[in-house]
DNA sequence: GTGAAAGCGCTAACAG
DNA sequence: CTGTTAGCGCTTTCAC
């Protein structure tokens, strides 16, 4: 790799004429496809080496595959998120296989363009963590790509599903709340958030209402927007307005730390719940009480799902994983 | 749309069909290229909806652009990185550019593999964020894709560079413990960094241990490995070995979060400062003091470079964003 | 076991 | 102002 190299990178042609083969016979190698004699094979890999050739990825897509995942994500700041991606990563590791991320823009149709974009980069295979995007579109993605669907609940036989089992989590969150003696429990989640739909949240308020309602109690849900601020002030808000609430159970940490967050700078003392158990939520600091939900594992999974599709797959799975309570400081009897 | 729709995306070729022009003439009006009646881009307009097409970006890749930035992150649990793909997100809103993130996995020649595959998927701009790669390696990708350093401490005048003042802002930590009274202090960074190298670490460290030997004070350096786990191993063991500092200085929040864990579980009664003033720095239960980064202003900044050299500025840039202290809880007078 | 050739969807230079 | 055409780098039959 001299100065005078070239700036422009290898290709496929290149190689063959430093190896004396043809193109296609470079091809084979590099797919490790049939009929390659050794002696080939050998002069094949040492010329790509000499001149540091890496394919195109984009004429590789115009055939087939990009060897490439994608991964949408809804909010970079909620750190469950991560714990998907790290599943995931780890999940992919010895495959020739590439993990790239669209961070959903916030805004209407949440996740849409980045699904999209995704889409049009042609990945093998698309993740898509509970994007608000109807159904119709889910499925119209699916023909084209192998799709996961994160944390919904509807079921398609389109595309597959890993979900947390989020009525069983949040029923620990409230039963929790209520062996603790607590019966004026608010319900911090987003906005206009209806029970019926397919996400993850309308499990947990589904559920919420249902216990609160076999217990003959009274819901009172606080509707925020996304993200640790808003749910700061939405909290602030109630408690300004003399709520009587003692308990909180959020949708998910994040929430749970903007709530948590106003009771310090109001002096409140009611008792928050979250959902993820982000790591944040164990730091000593903190204590914050949270359903545990398998995010590697569930990254993980998602990974395998997509690379049996790609190798023939055609029927759907939907794989629930359980969640588990993680008790801590911010939960505690009500005082009065 | 009915039943019957193929499931095959339009192509340029279907909309000029639909349409009744060439090819070459929706490629015009797709690129907004110079020649376009207005009734004939009326008309091509209402194909393209018709047929829901999308252009491909694999075969736009084989001919120029993909409308794409990628960035390289070294680790997604620091939310310090988030800020800065907030940034970037925001300032790319209203272009056609489209953002993907790429996690570099752990392991030597960290981020290099990132790196490549964004190259590999021709982007057509580049943010890597303090990669431990050699400047070879990222001479070599600056020569096939602009590329903005992000963090990088040395210049090169064929890529960008976004910095922050590491070293004004290592000042101001030390600085603030000085002025508490603190001189027995520790400085938990990476494993074995090189003060003299170009990464922001290096430039902290450098700082510190001129700082320490401008009073004549002696340094103690806790190496340990990224994240809060690996911080929290590493602090208790100092603890354990009966350290003597009365204040931490940590390389940047994560570690801060990790050590403070440390504290609480060993009920040991030190200082603790850190960097980047993520979000959770300044939560009630935590009270990090953090010296703040402006990582959304930095990133925005990134992509405008990007955009100007994808526009043809060939001349090299470099812009460092000033660090400010946050004091918080977590520091206070030495006990003794 | 190996090579020739077609074509994926698009852009850009050029001719009309 | 509009259409024709030549590739971009690769995979994939299909002959040899």
């Amino acid at each position: 790799m001299g100065p005078g190299t070239p700036a422009r990178r290898a290709t496929i042609e290149d190689v063959a004429a430093r190896a004396g083969v043809s193109r296609a016979a470079v091809s084979k190698v590099l797919r490790d496809a049939y009929g390659v004699s050794d002696s080939m094979r050998e002069r094949v890999t040492a010329a790509m080496a000499e001149l540091n050739y890496r394919p195109s990825i984009a004429a590789r897509a115009m055939r087939g595959r990009t060897y490439t995942i994608g991964i949408e994500l809804p909010d970079l700041a909620n750190q469950f998120f991560t714990r998907i991606v790290r599943g995931a990563t780890s999940a992919l590791e010895g495959t020739p296989y590439q993990i790239i991320l669209a961070p959903a823009e916030t805004g209407s149709r949440l996740g849409y363009r980045a699904l999209e974009a995704l889409v049009d980069r042609q990945v093998d295979g698309l993740i898509a963590v509970s994007p608000r995007v109807d159904e119709d579109a889910l499925e119209r993605i699916a023909a084209s790509v192998p799709l996961v669907m994160f944390g919904r609940l509807d079921t398609s036989d389109r595309y597959d599903v890993v979900a947390g089992d989020d009525l069983g989590g949040a029923r620990l969150a409230l039963q929790h709340l209520f062996d603790l003696g607590h019966t004026r429990i608010a319900h911090l989640t987003l906005p206009r958030e209806d029970p019926d739909a397919p996400y993850p949240h309308s499990g947990r308020l589904r559920e919420y209402l249902a216990a609160m309602a076999a217990r003959g109690l009274e819901p009172e849900v606080w509707g925020t927007q996304d993200g640790a601020d808003a749910a700061y002030r939405t909290t602030r808000e109630a408690i300004d307005r003399g709520t009587r609430a003692t308990a909180v159970f959020a949708a998910h940490d994040e929430l749970a730390f903007g709530a948590m967050r106003a009771l310090s700078d109001t002096g409140a003392d009611l008792s928050v719940i979250g959902y993820d158990d982000v790591a944040m939520a164990s730091h000593p600091g903190i204590g914050l009480t949270s359903v545990d939900q398998p995010g590697e594992r569930m990254g993980a999974r998602a990974v395998e799902m997509l690379l049996e599709r790609i190798a023939g797959r055609s029927t759907a799975v939907r794989e629930v994983f359980e969640a588990s309570l993680k008790p801590r400081a911010s939960t505690r009897p009500p005082r009065d």
